[in-house]
DNA sequence: AATAAATATTGACATTTGTCGATATTATGA
DNA sequence: TCATAATATCGACAAATGTCAATATTTATT
């Protein structure tokens, strides 16, 4: 998976809303009767963010009659985690390398 | 910690250029000779995109003299991790449960 | 075909965010 | 103490983003 998209599921994460759609995706919380009552959003806002964690892949679609169902990509999760982990591990393999100094022009 | 944190966590990460940063921490390339040569950001710039990353907690920095140091903060690494895998291990235990329909008004 | 329901798109607007130049602050060394 | 180097802050600005009302599209039902 590119950079450019481990950008983008960030990007997908950094909004209160689309936080609490995949926090409410994971726990089965946001079905049908609730879940505008939840987002606190209106439905072309709700559209909209849908949209964007599509686009992401952190989460999928499949659409029934007038409903679209979503759900979480897991396989999008575990990519994420391990992007997030070679940060840790990079760390531990060179000891005091990772210092750094930030110098001016 | 707060799910509000996790929020300053992936805003942080939601930025070309402080992942870029975040990924010459953790690899140990952001020598103070290359470091804003890396970037293409101005000083300024910079020191603010560092100010984010700390209040994120996905760094530390240690003053020595006039330079500034700075790491990448391993718990925060792992705290992360864990709330993203909770994504994960929330679907497999509801099942079909997640799946959720976007209501309108 | 006509209506109704769910969702998507468009256009507009206000807020947030990334960026830089100029300047301030902090700490070192002559 | 004065000059210098590293970093931080300020003010301004352009671009990106979140939001909504209005409208369009899609699909099922009568």
């Amino acid at each position: 998976m590119k950079n450019t998209q481990y950008l983008k599921i960030f990007k997908a994460l950094a909004d209160q809303t689309r936080l609490n759609i995949v926090s409410m995706l994971s726990i089965g919380k946001c079905v049908p009767a609730n879940c505008l009552k939840n987002c606190r959003s209106s439905q072309p806002t709700l559209s909209h963010h849908m949209k964007i964690l599509i686009a992401s892949g952190l989460i999928k679609s499949r659409k029934n009659a007038t409903w679209v169902y979503y759900s979480i990509d897991q396989s999008t999760i575990k990519k994420t985690m391990n992007f997030i982990d070679q940060l840790t591990n990079a760390k531990t393999d060179h000891g005091n390398q990772q210092i750094t100094k930030v110098c001016s022009k």
